[in-house]
DNA sequence: CGCACTGTTGATGTGCATCAAACAGCGTGG
DNA sequence: CCACGCTGTTTGATGCACATCAACAGTGCG
């Protein structure tokens, strides 16, 4: 399907080899023959349905997930009930990278609607690793790719106003459904105003108030859950000011 | 200096096996002959001038460092020169794992005070965690803990007041200068108004005023860059509403 | 069909940003 | 030695962006 697939993989069924989020996530660069030896630690893909929790806080970690179909959010939840989302995830990313540091989950995945797991059981996947240094490698980066976007989720919440947080919500959304090999112009929020707003840090109704403003910029066409965008490089200005830059 | 190439643990003079925080970066659990291996990453230990930046980003990844002695902030910067602070660090704590992921850093560090750093070549790091299993574990943990940490950082952005941020910042200095063996209750702030606030992300009048609102109620006495915590517990009563917990 | 959930929009309030001014510390040079 | 400028801190006055409160409309499911 993609030239980035490593040979002679197609009589693999269960797995990795024929899973069609395979370039996103931890195979990446192997060859078939490691893939072959990372799926062993595949037990069995399974669904969650929505609404359901993948894991919850202070779960103890058994594996890692690559989501397969379906979408997810991870969130934290306050002693007092506030909810803090701390990220969505979409076919063909990791979940489940916070728990490696205290072997427990650190926050709960809950599924935006009907979606399927690749679970990866984490402590043969660090032995296997052990073996195959580009797959060591490659969970490397997975780790450092978190951290960097939560960077860049923190220069959001510390300096971005309402309607540029929301842009680059939309804009980051687009490109990562771009990758999977979806419309970047044309795409579904799986969740509520009030999680899009937990995760920017602001309340629901500044959510829709931005929408409205997007909207009326002739930037993007959102109904309900539908989006269009209408003016990709726009959204873009709205958000430059912000992006890092050398020095 | 490349000065010696000793064989046993007790000879060691410029790396970690002597290293006064060396529970607390990579060798941790680590036997004193693997040690010893890690010890031949280590080219030589380099002091950077306050002020002085350690990296840049976009800089190539060669080495993560492990601060010895003095600190660092890290920080992006967006194209319209505002500053964002990423983190703080402390001797004992590692920085540039964010340059893991694109194989370049993805934000400036920046010396608060004369400080001194470990680099760590990461190239040959991966490779000889190839052979030391807990040493490619530790960087695991490592990396996990920074994504923890962020995730905390995001929620006290997104649900926390200025004040409950301020206080959460304190107890979280000082429980990292306790861990270094230094008082928890009695520490000097190296970094500026400006930066705190950009870190929590208010501005630096903020600060001031959470300063005084905390001094007000007896939680602390803060003089300049000089902090006494006065009631750790009335501190953590502050932020405890926020704090993740089961479920 | 009806009820619960989600989303939209308006009115009002407030916490923090912004603007402003004064002060403290500190090194420099007359 | 003090005068001076520079940087960093503190405190006050004002304004605004977003939160909060409230009413209502749209959606979907039993």
């Amino acid at each position: 399907m993609l030239e980035t697939r490593p040979v002679q993989v197609q009589h693999l069924k269960a797995a990795c080899s024929n899973c069609s989020v395979l370039e996103l996530c931890l195979p990446i660069g192997l060859t078939g023959q490691e893939v072959e030896r990372l799926n062993t630690l595949i037990v069995q893909r399974f669904k969650v349905k929505k609404d359901a929790a993948l894991y919850r806080t202070g779960d103890p970690l058994r594996s890692l997930y690559a989501v397969r179909i379906g979408s997810f959010k991870t969130s934290m939840v306050s002693v007092d009930g506030r909810e803090q989302v701390t990220g969505f995830h979409i076919p063909g990313e990791m979940l489940g990278l916070d728990a490696i540091s205290a072997e427990e989950h650190a926050c709960n995945a809950i599924a935006l609607e009907d979606s399927e797991v690749c679970p990866i059981h984490f402590a043969q996947l660090e032995k296997l690793a052990q073996n195959l240094p580009s797959l060591q490698h490659n969970l490397n980066r997975l780790l450092s790719r978190e951290i960097v976007r939560d960077h860049s989720m923190l220069m959001l919440m510390g300096n971005m106003n309402s309607d540029e947080r929301l842009a680059a919500f939309l804009l980051n959304l687009s490109q990562r459904f771009s990758i999977r090999g979806y419309s970047s112009r044309d795409f579904v929020l799986k969740m509520r105003r009030e999680e899009i707003g937990s995760y920017l840090g602001l309340r629901l109704e500044t959510i829709c108030r931005g929408i409205a403003h997007l909207r009326n910029q002739g930037l993007v066409e959102i109904a309900g859950r539908d989006v269009k965008i209408q003016n990709m490089e726009g959204l873009k200005q709205l958000v430059a000011g912000c992006n890092r830059h050398q020095s």
